[in-house]
DNA sequence: TCTGGGGTCCTAGGACCC
DNA sequence: TCTGGGGTCCTAGGACCC
């Protein structure tokens, strides 16, 4: 059967599971994964050699610092990703405790970008150390895409000097988990007829977008691997999780994931969180920090170029407990003073709970817009925004202490 | 020595309108 | 006096990702 003879059709599955096959054949797509190994301790360990072979962990260094990466023999130790960093001192008490260097991972990380983008340029950063590629019809330009996961995954460690894993299947959910298999340093090639094998023996919470309360949820119903999951009709999932939850985890189990590889999405929001090694009680200070934040965002803003419509604050007890407020401005603004004026405003609609001191402030923005599409000023002195923004240019984010304690 | 910081997406409920 | 349903917009909260 080599050509399509016949309609599909309800009364003809035969037919129907042809066009099915077609169909997919059409779409099919080759998407490569890379996940780079301990990414942050491992740069550390490239730029300081007399720490290699030992346990380094990248994590806040305060008292309510978390880890951020530990190398794999921290790992060793017990120490992960997101673990307060006080547990990692007890669990690795020799261990090499360093404060993360942004700047030097995003190098790095930049360099890792520029080898993916030779074989394709759809390549999509998800974080400093993790991409997507699509290497979908490069095959007459680089050769087969199994050839090519193959060069990436031996050029990485010899031009960065770090190692990663790779993962290479039909869709991004596919590549990620192949990636995932392969850790540390490894590659893993998924074909289309495998991936319901490859799925099946995974437990659900490897599922992207399955987290610890999805995935507690489906414990309590019996429902541990991939296989079962997909044992469960698509009815009875949307009637657990609502039907678009219900029919994501009813494709993911089928390892079904159409999302496009997109090269530069634009930013949503723009935000800056502060959680303070003590707890806040003072008023004032309370307002000096949220104007802070907000001039943290404004500078962003301005230096990207950007407007924002909607201005949101969060605050977090010492309870944990967090609350957020925020409000639609009539129109897309970077102003420093309107934005703070709009924060603080904010704050006042945050109830106090007695006695609660406050761990964490933070401050964003969203409905972002270019800055050309600035509405004419009619009633807010643009000038006076223009000579602060010069001023925090030339003289840094602290000049204008106006803004500080007790003189807002 | 309990629990970071920067994001995205979804849902639920109330207001409001027809 | 009692009683609709649907659609849209806005806000707050929460799950999840790295």
């Amino acid at each position: 059967m080599g050509i399509l003879t016949g309609v599909a059709s309800p009364g003809n599955p035969g037919v129907a599971r042809q066009a099915e096959t077609l169909r997919i054949n059409a779409m099919a797509r080759w998407i490569l994964h890379v996940d780079m190994d301990a990414f942050y301790a491992a740069v550390e360990q490239h730029d300081h050699p007399e720490l290699r072979g030992k346990p380094v962990i990248v994590a806040g260094l305060g008292p309510r610092g978390v880890v951020a990466t530990a190398s794999y023999e921290a790992r060793a130790f017990g120490v992960h990703s997101a673990m307060p960093t006080a547990q990692a001192r007890r669990l690795c008490p020799h261990g090499v405790f360093l404060p993360p260097r942004f700047a030097r991972y995003e190098e790095v990380a930049e360099q890792v970008r520029t080898i993916l983008r030779r074989y394709s340029p759809l390549v999509e950063p998800l974080s400093l150390d993790e991409a997507f590629v699509d290497l979908t019809g490069t095959e007459h330009l680089h050769g087969p895409p199994e050839r090519v996961a193959h060069e990436i995954h031996r050029r990485i460690p010899a031009e960065t000097g770090l190692s990663c894993a790779v993962g290479l299947g039909p869709n991004k959910l596919i590549a990620k988990l192949a990636s995932d298999a392969a850790k540390p340093g490894g590659l893993r090639i998924v074909r289309p007829d495998e991936v319901l094998d490859f799925l099946s023996p995974l437990p659900v919470e490897d599922l992207w977008g399955v987290g610890p309360k999805t995935a507690a949820r489906l414990h309590e119903k019996g429902i541990h691997t991939v296989a079962e999951l997909r044992s469960i009709s698509l009815p009875l999932l949307q009637s657990w999780f609502g039907p678009k939850g219900g029919e994501q985890l009813w494709r993911l189990s089928r390892g079904l994931d159409d999302d496009p590889v997109v090269p530069a999405r634009p930013a949503k929001s723009i935000s800056h969180e502060t959680t303070y090694p003590q707890d806040l009680f003072d008023p004032e200070e309370i307002k000096a920090e949220l104007r802070r934040l907000s001039l943290l965002v404004v500078d962003r803003l301005q230096a990207e170029g950007l407007l924002a419509q909607t201005v949101q604050i969060k605050v977090r007890f010492a309870d944990f407990t967090t609350v957020t407020r925020q409000t639609h401005l009539p129109e897309p603004t970077d102003h420093p003073l309107l934005l703070t004026a709009e924060v603080v405003g904010l704050w006042t609609r945050v109830p106090l709970p007695a006695g609660l001191g406050i761990r964490l402030l933070g401050v964003g923005v969203a409905e972002l817009c270019p800055a050309e599409f600035r509405a004419l000023p009619l009633f807010t002195d643009d000038r006076l925004a223009q000579a602060i923004r010069e001023i925090r240019q030339k003289h840094g984010p602290h000049a204008l202490n106006f803004l500080g304690p007790g003189q807002g």
